[in-house]
DNA sequence: CTCTAATTTCAGAAATTACTGAAATTTATG
DNA sequence: CATAAATTTCAGTAATTTCTGAAATTAGAG
């Protein structure tokens, strides 16, 4: 490996936490490099940036688009195929939350939904089922929030996470204002 | 395995899911038992249940630990260790995300921070640094949140999951009745 | 259509991770 | 403190995952 030493620890820590995020080694190095890069690589640039095999390159190149977190540029008068990662960081967000809502939380969902229809054949298996069915609630309550919050342009989710948990505190407050304003023009309503 | 079909059913679909959510098959089957079963286990219910070795069980339940995952019980006049997950899915939740965020992003701004404060030994460098820093605004935008949010009562937590993307417009008619508020009494302001 | 560059596939090797059984250690009890 | 039950450790093995090099395929230029 021969990059400059910044770019080196970034791509040897993404490296490291691959196996904690569900990737592995070699795609999260070639991530963090073209993240960072100024601009798009090819194959063959990855090879000698990380010595590690064409064949990996282009199996973990495969890995990356399939998680639609790279994009595929074409360079005039050149025929290689060259990849950079998106530059917004919020639309790269969006991708991460999107491919791993697919990977990891819907399949289980389906398969609560699935068992939640069978009928119990003993006590220890309704008790499972009513445990199942507090997981599907939860899950359910999670992934309806996200799929509200995911159309918001970038500026909107900015805004609601500067707010935090002060959102409820506005609540209350509207809530009290909205009342005040009641009490004004509907006296008599509780 | 000599479990009850839906239980099993739950049970290997934990174990398969256990390598995409970074743990591994048998921490997975263990978690998903404990978490459905009406009574606490003990090592060797798992090791029947399962059909794996006890120090395979032993191993696992250390690591279940380790994520505070698991709880300790004890029944009276019997000296075996029981095991048992929280009731609460929403405690669940909320120890998932601690220990994820210790284990997947802290480590990560670490390294973010430390990146950013070397000097840029060329314009490669400086632009990649750019780059780290745009990640680092991002995530700790997002860990700010969360540090905010992680307080709440169950209760809020769920409100605030069900005003979802509705936040922002709260937000916009909170803007509206404070705005129309000062006109009234202070006109003059812009 | 032919030639060549670029990319992909895939069988096997290498590396890593998970699991087991035996031995060691810890813990509770009389 | 001796004993037995429960648990943990760990070295070796098994299973899985990752990676490579060679061969096959695809795509572009002439």
């Amino acid at each position: 490996m021969n990059l400059p030493p910044l770019l080196q620890s970034f791509v040897l820590h993404f490296g490291e936490m691959g196996s904690r995020w569900g990737i592995n080694r070699t795609v999260g190095q070639i991530y963090a490099l073209l993240y960072a890069s100024s601009k798009p690589l090819c194959a063959d640039d990855i090879v000698e940036a990380l010595s590690i095999s064409r064949s990996n390159v282009s199996m973990s190149l495969r890995e990356l688009q399939a998680w639609n977190l790279v994009i595929l540029k074409h360079i005039p008068d050149d025929r290689r195929d060259y990849f950079t990662t998106p530059d917004d960081v919020w639309q790269i967000l969006r991708t991460l939350a999107e491919e791993r809502k697919k990977r990891e939380v819907d399949p289980t969902l389906s398969v609560l939904r699935e068992l939640l229809m069978q009928t119990p054949g003993s006590e220890e298996e309704r008790h499972a089922q009513a445990r199942l069915a507090e997981m599907q609630t939860l899950i359910e309550q999670l992934t309806k929030w996200y799929d509200d919050v995911k159309h918001l342009e970038t500026e909107q989710l900015a805004t609601l996470l500067n707010l935090g948990a002060k959102v409820t505190r506005l609540l209350d407050a509207k809530d009290r204002i909205v009342s005040l304003g009641r009490r004004r023009t509907e006296p008599k309503t509780p």
